[in-house]
RNA sequence: GCUCGAGUGGUGGAAUUGGUAGACACGUUGGACUUAAAAUCCAAUGUCCAUUAGGACGUACGGGUUCAAGUCCCGUCUCGAGUACCA
């Protein structure tokens, strides 16, 4: 299947350095930067020695049946058509500086000219390629998956305008990194060039199509058969059984590049066919994989490093490196030698230095229906875009959101999805029907849910312009997101493509920010405590969790709300759940049993309780863990809720979902409530008078005690939300209502800053005491309270006077006395001398406005 | 395996630049009010020793720096998260 895919790779290191310049947590840039996976090494390329007998230059490109091509393709040579005439004249003696042959059998076809050196086809069609669109494209197909590129130029191209069709060609010819692959060599990518001389093997990955090409006929059944086993084996057998060493040997032998010894090549699945060159040049001596793999097999490691033994297993430290055994490498640490393997494989050609990225293009089509889709239309096969003053494109109808009965898209149902380019519209072609001149088929395939989350930021800056551009102004103004709160879940998905996409807009003009979000939060996620029941393995019986030791058990999620707060099961709305539960017996705590469908086993009293077992898991559905908010709220209300939730501690902290506590905010609400509320003048014995329905601020002058409560409470409010400590301001306001309790504040000099302080935190209490307090609009626009120092302001401090660090007791002293006066004054206290017992204290540390701490 | 984070009372968690460890809340215990319960209020609550006064020990463990370390440095252990035959 044809896809569009992002080179999101093209932007590998670019991603990696914009990490430094953002603000995110530290563990999701861990998480980009191994995705990007950047490794600094080496590629090598080792030649392949021929084998007798079964030696096939390099030319021999034909398939099975090449001998019947060939005769076909002479006569093709010998019939050119005048296009075909008229660019062999140009192509031919290396006239582009490579290599074309001409009618030149590669698989079963006879392409009309190929550069084999750069694996690259031309293709010259006349008319009657228009009726065979289909049977040229899965030809195309199957010569690229031989890895060529195929260009196709029209007749009448060739003949008109020769000087364009050339020059494309040259460009794609000096633009094409042919695989290194092939009759050549094997390449491979290495970040320890430095121990190249202990390469004692090569290993492939066994999906390479090289392996069947350098086999011998020896080795071709086992190769064969371990191709046919590691296939067998899915993605997921062959990562987690890591232990498990396996492999074959192709009988073909490499050179090496600085010993020209010969090198055995091997296959084994342990090599990835996705990362670098799917090869690798295995030194058991330094890295494990090729350690057990040659261990294995009987493959010799050769020991490249000074004093260092290798008998038990490998070395795999680079700082602690230093090379032997390795001709001009001997003597050298990882570093330089490094750097002068690369230097000597660079002179011979035989190598280079070179990084290597794991990230890699991402697959931007999705065959579903909800997604944009894509400006696109099919002429002659070839993908065509569509003029931008045409856009947007909208979905168009189709009757069911399912892919078409031959395996299309769901787009393929649709009926008004073709391009009329003398109309540029969308429009029908009847079922069965050939579309008109001009009128083609559009892509059915539409973009992923990444393409709208990578930049809908930047739209919210201004939805204005009829062409979806944002105006610089509005870029100007709102920059970057200033804070992105979400979960580190997107971490190698959203939250990496969105940066790539800001990246490239930048590069293209179209923004001035290259970072999508400056800072970022990951708020932690609130778990869920879900409970197993334990079915003995093959039975209809459940065994209560202090039974289970020993026995094999299946453990099975019961819902949370079939068990208490003590862990024990409601077996009876248990059994009733589930219908196949229902004969089941349970094995309770105490050893006896139960049935819940009336056997003759009973319940007795006492222990006899069937418990469950717990583990914090995330909420889910089919783990039957989740509690819903809405019983909180229908008894405790939404603020306590959203109280309680930022209470519980950091927000970046992923913690189990536990209500017990939740009474201590519950009340506090209440307090604050009672606050606002009736006269503490008119309570008896310390028990207020409770008229909850009696609003009660005056509008006296707050005491000096109030103020100050208050200006604490803002300060530290104000600095708490610039650090998202929320769990600490909720603190805060309890402290500050347990005060102004105490002092009987009544004033609203103090109650109402309190309310807009505290309206974020608990808007709706907060917007209706507002509302009581006498405001006509919402307390959601009033003014945040200013903070003013000069009630905070102290004029003595109570000093904690320590001996040798130890905190003894406490001393108030005004805070504008000098150091000398407080350690007279300190050194004069009766308790001071207490401590001293009669010694001379050394020394005598005064911190003024912090402690004071005698030594000796 | 690798990378990143985190280890503080019975529990959730505080502690700004090294400067009174355990704020605030839950829980527990005792008390007030009540026929009773709920609600509310008051008191105690790190551990150990001591009748009290007071003392010793305490921030995963072992060292170090400092007048002073939960906080800084070195090493170890445990837990959590991410990632993984990535050459």
């Amino acid at each position: 299947m044809t896809q569009w895919s992002m080179r999101i790779s093209a932007y590998a290191e670019r991603l990696l350095q914009g990490l430094e310049k953002i603000d995110w947590s530290e563990s999701i840039k861990e998480t980009q930067r191994n995705w990007i996976g950047k490794s600094v090494g080496a590629t090598v390329v080792f030649p392949l020695i021929p084998q007798r007998g079964t030696e096939r230059p390099g030319y021999l490109t034909g398939g099975n049946n090449a001998k019947l091509l060939l005769e076909r393709a002479k006569e093709m040579r010998n019939n050119p058509t005048p296009a075909e005439a008229a660019l062999w004249e140009s192509l031919k003696s290396k006239n582009l500086g490579d290599k074309f042959r001409r009618q030149h059998p590669i698989a079963e076809f006879i392409p009309d000219f190929v550069c084999l050196s750069k694996k690259l086809i031309i293709e010259v069609d006349g008319e009657i390629h228009d009726d065979q669109i289909e049977k040229d494209q899965a030809r195309t197909e199957i010569l690229e998956n031989l890895g060529y590129k195929v260009l196709r130029f029209r007749n009448e191209k060739v003949l008109g305008n020769l000087e364009e069709v050339l020059s494309e060609i040259k460009s794609t010819l000096d633009n094409r990194e042919i695989p290194p692959q092939g009759a050549r060599g094997i390449s491979v990518f290495t970040t320890r060039p430095d121990t190249i001389f202990g390469v004692s093997f090569m290993t492939l990955a066994p999906e390479l199509d090289l392996v069947q090409e350098i086999t011998t006929p020896e080795q071709k059944a086992d190769v064969d058969a371990y191709i046919e086993a590691t296939a067998k084996r899915s993605e997921r057998e062959r990562m987690a059984d890591v232990k498990t060493i396996s492999g074959a040997f192709t009988g073909a032998y490499a050179e090496h590049p600085f010993t020209k010894e010969p090198i055995p090549i091997w296959i084994g699945d342990y090599v990835l066919a996705g990362y670098g060159t799917g090869a690798v040049m295995a030194v058991p001596c330094g890295d494990q994989r090729d350690y057990d793999f040659a261990n294995h097999f009987g493959i010799a490691i050769p020991n490249v490093f000074e004093g260092v033994d290798i008998s038990e297993e490998a070395f795999a430290d680079k700082d602690n490196t230093v090379i032997a055994n390795s001709d001009f490498l001997n003597g050298l640490k990882y570093k330089k030698a490094v750097k002068l393997a690369i230097y000597e494989l660079e002179k011979i050609g035989a190598g280079s230095g070179k990084t290597n990225y794991r990230l890699r293009d991402a697959v931007f089509s999705r065959q579903r229906y909800w997604g944009e889709p894509f400006p696109v239309y099919y002429k002659n096969g070839m993908p065509q875009m569509i003029a931008k003053e045409h856009l947007p494109l909208e979905l168009p109808e189709i009757e069911k959101y399912l892919p078409t009965e031959d395996g299309e898209p769901p787009l393929g149902r649709a009926k008004k999805w073709h391009w009329d380019t003398n109309t540029n519209t969308t429009v029908a072609v009847a079922e069965g029907e050939e579309p008109p001149q001009g009128v083609w088929g559009m892509d059915l395939n539409t973009m992923p849910g990444w393409a709208g989350s990578s930049w809908y930021f930047l739209k919210y800056m201004d939805n204005t312009t009829a062409d979806g551009s944002i105006p610089k102004e509005a870029l100007d103004y709102w920059g970057n997101v200033d804070l992105y709160i979400g979960g580190s879940e997107h971490g190698t998905g959203h939250l990496l493509y969105s940066r790539f996409w800001t990246k490239f807009l930048f590069d293209r003009g179209f923004i001035s920010i290259d970072e999508p979000f400056q800072k970022m939060i990951n708020q932690g996620m609130i778990l869920g405590t879900s409970a197993f029941v334990y079915r003995e393995e093959g039975t209809q019986t459940f065994l209560s969790e202090g039974l289970i030791e020993g026995k094999k058990t299946q453990p099975i999620h019961a819902p949370v709300a079939f068990v208490n707060a003590s862990n024990e099961l409601d077996i009876e709305a248990f059994a009733k759940w589930r219908p196949e539960f229902k004969d089941a017996i349970f094995m309770l705590e105490d050893g006896s049993s139960f049935s819940p469908s009336g056997g003759d086993v009973r319940r007795t009293e006492g222990d006899s309780v069937y418990k469950v077992g717990r583990e914090v898991e995330k909420m889910s559905k089919s783990k039957y863990n989740v509690v819903n908010p809405d019983d909180i709220c229908n008894q405790y209300g939404a603020d306590t809720l959203r109280m309680y939730e930022m209470f519980l501690g950091p927000l970046e902290q992923a913690k189990p979902w536990n209500t017990a506590g939740i009474t201590g905010v519950h009340s506090f609400l209440k307090k604050m409530w009672k606050l606002y509320h009736s006269s503490p003048s008119a309570s008896k014995g310390g028990t207020p008078l409770m008229d909850e329905d009696t609003f009660f601020v005056t509008d006296e002058a707050a005491s000096k005690d109030s103020l100050k409560t208050l200006h604490k409470t803002i300060k530290k409010v104000a600095s708490d939300i610039e650090s998202f400590s929320f769990n600490t301001s909720v603190s805060t306001f309890m402290i500050a209502v347990n005060e102004l309790t105490s002092q009987k504040c009544t004033s609203k000099e103090v109650l109402e800053p309190l309310a807009i302080l505290i309206s974020p935190y608990a808007p709706h209490i907060a917007e209706e005491l507002w509302s009581k307090l006498g405001n006509e609009t919402s307390i959601s626009a009033a003014t945040f309270p200013v903070f003013d120092a000069k009630h905070l302001v102290e004029s003595s401090k109570e000093y904690p006077i320590s001996f040798n660090g130890k905190m003894r007791f406490k001393l108030e002293l005004p805070l504008d006395m000098n150091k000398d006066d407080i350690e007279a004054a300190v050194m004069a206290h009766e308790k001071t001398q207490q401590y001293l017992e009669g010694r001379t204290p050394k020394k005598v540390i005064v911190v003024p406005g912090k402690i004071v701490n005698i030594v000796g």
